[in-house]
DNA sequence: ATAATTATAGAAAACCTTTTCTATAAAAGG
DNA sequence: CCTTTTATAGAAAAGGTTTTCTATAATTAT
């Protein structure tokens, strides 16, 4: 039914040189003579002829082709963050099996299995759900370069690029206190690396300054990601707002947190920031489209992607880079 | 360096049958005996074995991959709808090449030629730069599956999904004249489908209400989709609100481009909606984030994804699908 | 008991490349 | 002018599957 894609034998039959000649000039690894160059670049275009890249990769070359595991696409945070591997990978013919695992541990282990089956060149996975998926990583790890953003260094032959999310959380306490803050919630989500590193950082800067860490201040919704995560967030502030009316100041492990945090204060008719501070993580475009502008801390996620795309392409091609792994993160300040 | 994946060799060695019968067993396509099945499944389950799917591509067979292009991954809009996409593929053992082209018409027709040559079963396409890129649609749609999310229906052999665009734009100004508004502005991108079409209606219906259409309230900017759209609309609604000081209402082409007129006018002390109303399109998450909130044309992204996915997988098994479409948009009226 | 059928499983071709090994022709060296 | 080296290109193997064709064993029919 449908029409055939030409195949390296038509252009070795038009052009009349061996099936092992027009390779060579395809891949231009080998000396071949100009003028049948010519002839068979012609006898290319002329058939507008392009390798088969499921053969190629059979062969045991490489496949092209990188996986790239994400909680969500409806965090504004990964998007940016895929755009900057994005980039890096188009410079090097590279094509990306973009799989979002809705933060659910089953389909993580799925698209790992799936990405090997694929014979992936290899893996880049943003904030995994480590504790459950980590020994996939570890197994994988071991066949092909694996590498962990914003993720816990449990896995020996991974390789990782983070932010400093821990300078980036204690500034923003260390920010709440200095401007007087004593009640300070802490909104995070389930049980993966991002939010525990910051749960700990919101512990220990409360103990340095010598303020009791009330267990109660700090709230927990199930998933981080998703597009519910906003209401859901909502939901619980306005719940704890309510219970415990000397909260004054919040901080919520990603923008969507915060965003769900100020629609419950605006709804109780609280003063943002005067009667309650938010300072929400990621700075997302989110931050400045909310009213009032939202704080954050800044990530810069598009060079968090640019790096791991640069690392992973040169631990593919066994060359060495040279580049910071621990990304610099800023507070940004806005109007809440 | 790496470890080797076990192969169906390894499996047939193991089980003491052929590669042929390991074959078998694992598609079920043909007889095997009961016992046997037992044993080489036993040798799969020991080995962690799971076919290598270039190969199982390269023989002719389908390669389980299709491919997904859309103009940007930094508008919520695609985000949900490759979601519902997704949800679909993974019910069919399918995974994406999620293409983004910047609303870039190169990188499109790269994107275009490397699906090709990877073999996809299928490409769906979202909101494309038709009017460029036509005939590379044209061209593979003689030789895969082409589906059309809410494009031009100028390819003879794509299939085509789309939510009513033209019923969605016409309520929104037949809302904005009832409502009494004559000086309404009309914010777009650059030459696409989805463009073009919103604009047709805006002229259409302003006509038959007997309004003349105003060529200066039509403002345009470069690109609808990037996480520039919302400062570059701002910039553009701050221009022609301070130029034209009649303007009432916005009927802008998507969600960011009113965020970003939303922005302008707080930024000119308007009241909204009171001096001016803006309407946008799609109704994603950022509607609701928003102070006040946006009014915005709802289209359902997840159940277009669902629906092209769908039909995609119904093209590539031969089955027929009896769906819908064209799907309903809804008006929805918030704060704005 | 023998012939004809059916159930089951193996052998080999095919899919499209890359790459090693081999062969030829041309150039260089003596 | 003959031998050795070099430049160039072909032949063939390999990669891991699916599938068609073939072969054997088991069953059924006569």
């Amino acid at each position: 039914m449908f029409i055939k894609k030409k195949t390296i034998v038509d252009v070795a039959r038009l052009s009349g040189f061996s099936i092992s000649t027009v390779s060579r000039v395809l891949n231009g690894n080998y000396p071949v003579k100009h003028s049948t160059k010519v002839i068979i670049q012609e006898a290319i275009d002329l058939l507008n002829f392009s390798p088969n890249i499921l053969a190629r990769g059979l062969i045991g070359a490489k496949t092209f082709t990188i996986g790239i595991i994400v909680p969500s696409l409806e965090n504004l945070f990964f998007s940016e963050l895929i755009r900057g591997i994005d980039d890096v990978l188009l410079d090097n013919n590279y094509t990306a099996f973009i799989c979002s695992t809705n933060e659910d541990d089953l389909l993580e282990k799925k698209h790992i299995t799936n990405l090997v089956d694929r014979k992936v060149d290899g893996i880049i996975s943003i904030s995994p759900n480590t504790m459950s998926t980590g020994s996939y990583y570890e197994n994988i790890s071991r066949s092909m370069p694996v590498i962990i953003i914003n993720g816990e260094h449990e896995c020996e032959d991974c390789h990782f690029v983070s932010s400093d999310q821990e300078a980036g959380a204690a500034q923003v306490l260390e920010y709440l206190i200095a401007e007087g803050h004593q009640k300070i919630a802490f909104l995070r989500g389930h049980d993966i690396y991002a939010y525990n590193i910051k749960e700990k950082i919101y512990r220990r800067i409360l103990q340095e300054k010598g303020i009791e860490v009330d267990e109660s201040l700090i709230a927990r919704i199930s998933a981080g990601n998703s597009l519910s995560t906003v209401d859901e967030s909502k939901e619980k502030m306005l719940k704890l707002l309510k219970e415990r009316k000397n909260i004054t100041a919040l901080f919520a492990c990603n923008d969507l947190m915060a965003v769900g945090a100020l629609n419950a204060a605006v709804q109780l008719n609280m003063k943002v920031p005067e009667d309650f501070r938010i300072i929400g993580f990621d700075n997302t475009i989110i931050c400045s489209l909310t009213q009032p502008t939202l704080s954050s801390v800044d990530q810069s996620m598009k060079l968090l992607g640019v790096t791991s795309a640069k690392k992973i392409m040169s631990l593919i091609n066994e060359t060495t880079y040279l580049g910071e792994s621990i990304l610099e993160t800023a507070l940004i300040i806005r109007k809440t």
